[in-house]
RNA sequence: UGGGACGUAGGCAAGCGGUAAGCCUCCGGAUUUUGGUUCCGGCAUGCGCAGGUUCGAAUCCUGCCGUCCCAGCCA
């Protein structure tokens, strides 16, 4: 019985495959994985799969394992294995003691490898990597240009019985012949119009220390092979992996009927594509290689471990991950949504300060000479429990350089010649003139006087005050670095580039904006490394471990959604 | 007809035959000691296109069109 304003909760695509599951008594549990390769930093289209994983798992009472798809020795090594245990575990996922490898099934996926030769379902072949190719066909384009897919031919080695393919299996794991000489593979469909069903390789010849088996195999499955039998092996219910194994899925199956074992089910879901991002591991390892950017947790990487150090929050990007969805649709999700769910987590959590990031000096011409005034400025305005603190102020202060102009542009009320504003939890001024650099026509000094009766920021005549900006006491303010970022390429999709260029192309040439003279209220020195705070007006900042005791070092996490910068766009258009 | 999949607003995405949810962006306006936050309001007579079935179609049928994936002894 259901109330009439009782809502039925949305299920995705997946969750109600795995609910009929669950109904039909295809299975009685669910258990999924997260099987990254290890050769890699993940990034946020691994979380969105994390997301997913683990979040089915969830809802329906099940577990989801963390597993290593370690079946290829060249790229694998275990920097990359801690790097993933680190990064899941940040985001706020858990597999508990279910951590695996597959490179720990190999015994048992050589057994089951036996077990498909024994049924005549898999043979040794000689053909070489180029004869493979040849003798399998290919999609080719006719003279309307409309592919088609002509059979395949048999291996001359198809028909080898089943003994000797025993004894040659077992030599091709003994060593006794060189890489690439052999393969074993499974006997499907020369002729299958799905190009992987044409004789897979399952097994390939490789003398390439793994990172975790070391020379004990001289053999390494393919993926789609060992995949669905490890999938199988951990009674994993649901397989859930991105679009483009939708093809490998009659293989998956075929590989799981014909060894006998755990029916697992796979089922595809669309990759997250991100705006002004790319989110492949190719690609992210070339930037790192090629030192486009400072490594895999450069804060403009799209890696787990950049965001991490850029500021992001686990909450705000699981609260991203929720929203964007799961389907089967090929999208390119805007990146402003993912920025903005870092801002909203933010804003609630994140303790305010006041910081100047290219710093002018104000003075107050009639400041008390020597007066030094602490003043309370409230922590985080979103949670009155953060309390209040602190703050030095005197007749000698240092405020943003973007808060003063000398003529003043349409709508700004900010800091100009005989305009009011206030100093935020300080005084209301009224600038009454400025110097500047004859030469380089830079303002080096803003003069003001203050109104003493506005103190805390609150003028008792109630009169209206528009601006009011931040500041930071000279005297007490601690130096600072600060590292602003903006998207590591310009363009909405890098890797659409004309003809002869690359995506290295797309690159933007201001990712990345430093700061060295920034200027912090004395609070901020108690910031722990890896904190984000807000400093107010400017956007939320994280302290970066290149901090040393002498000189802190933040990372503009991401910036406050920024109003004025539009006003002014819009008249600087109509100028 | 090579095979597999997908097309709902600028970007995501619900909708499962009963008359187009929600979120982001964008645009207004109110409140505000952060041009932040919050709050209100606007933004698809139309669901790739064309037919058909039906009292009724984004949902069912037919035919087109478009996009993506597959030719590793990578995953």
């Amino acid at each position: 019985m259901s109330e009439p304003n009782e809502k039925t909760e949305y299920l995705d695509f997946i969750r109600e495959a795995v609910a009929e599951d669950l109904r039909t008594g295809r299975f009685k549990e669910v258990r999924t994985r997260f099987p990254p390769e290890p050769n890699g930093w993940l990034h946020i289209g691994h979380a969105k799969a994390l997301f997913v994983d683990f979040g089915v798992a969830q809802d329906f009472g099940g577990k989801c394992n963390l597993r290593m798809d370690d079946t290829n020795p060249e790229k694998e090594d275990m920097e990359y294995v801690e790097a993933i245990k680190r990064d899941v575990k940040w985001l706020g996922f858990d597999w508990e003691d279910r951590l695996f490898f597959a490179s720990d099934y190999y015994e048992i996926l050589y057994e089951l490898a036996c077990k498909l030769i024994r049924k005549g379902l898999a043979y040794v072949d000689d053909l070489d990597e180029e004869q493979i190719k040849e003798y399998r066909g290919t999609n080719v384009p006719d003279k309307n240009n409309i592919t088609f897919t002509p059979p395949g031919r048999n291996s001359p080695w198809r028909d080898r019985s089943v003994e000797e393919n025993l004894d040659l299996f077992a030599r091709m794991r003994a060593g006794e012949f060189p890489d690439g000489a052999k393969t074993l593979r499974a006997k499907i469909d020369m002729a299958h119009p799905n190009l992987l069903m044409r004789d897979p390789v399952m097994y390939r010849i490789r003398r390439e220390p793994h990172y975790r088996t070391g020379i004990t195999w001289c053999i390494y499955p393919m993926y789609d092979f060992a995949h669905p039998l490890s999938d199988a092996i951990e009674g994993v219910t649901h397989s859930l992996c991105s679009l483009e194994y939708e093809i490998h899925r009659p293989l998956y199956e075929w590989f799981i009927k014909n060894t006998e074992v755990f029916p697992s089910r796979q089922i595809e879901f669309a990759r997250l594509n991100l705006s002004h991002t790319v989110l492949s591991k190719r690609w992210l390892l070339q930037l790192v290689r090629e030192k486009k950017v400072s490594g895999w947790d450069d804060p403009r990487m799209p890696t787990i471990a950049g965001m991490r150090r850029r500021g992001y929050s686990p909450e705000g990007i699981r609260d991203f991950l929720g929203r964007i969805g799961i389907a089967k649709t090929d999208s390119m999700v805007d990146i402003q949504l993912l920025e903005h769910c870092i801002r909203e987590d933010l804003n609630a959590r994140a303790r305010r300060y006041m910081a100047v990031l290219d710093p002018v000096k104000l003075v107050i011409e009639n400041w008390p000479k020597g007066q030094e005034e602490w003043l309370d400025a409230v922590n985080n305005p979103e949670d009155p429990e953060a309390g209040t603190r602190k703050i030095p102020f005197s007749g000698t202060l240092y405020v943003d350089r973007d808060d003063f102009r000398e003529t003043p542009p349409p709508k700004y009320y900010r800091l100009y010649p005989g305009n009011q504003v206030r100093l935020r939890y300080g005084y209301v001024v009224t600038c009454t003139g400025y110097e500047k650099d004859p030469e380089s026509g830079e303002i080096t000094l803003i003069r003001c006087t203050y109104d003493p009766t506005t103190r805390g920021g609150d003028a008792p005549d109630n009169r209206k005050v528009k601006g009011t900006i931040h500041w930071v006491c000279a005297d007490h303010a601690i130096p600072f670095e600060a590292r602003l970022y903006d998207y590591l390429f310009e363009a909405e999709r890098p890797m659409e580039v004309p003809e002869g260029k690359t995506f290295l192309d797309n690159l933007s040439d201001h990712s990345l904006t430093i700061q060295y003279n920034a200027k912090a209220e004395p609070a901020v020195a108690e910031i722990d490394v890896g904190t984000t705070v807000q400093f107010e007006r400017l956007g939320y900042f994280c302290k970066d471990p290149d901090s040393t005791p002498q000189r802190a070092v933040f990372n503009r996490t991401v910036t406050l959604k920024d109003t004025w910068a539009k006003i002014e766009k819009r008249f600087q258009g109509q100028a």
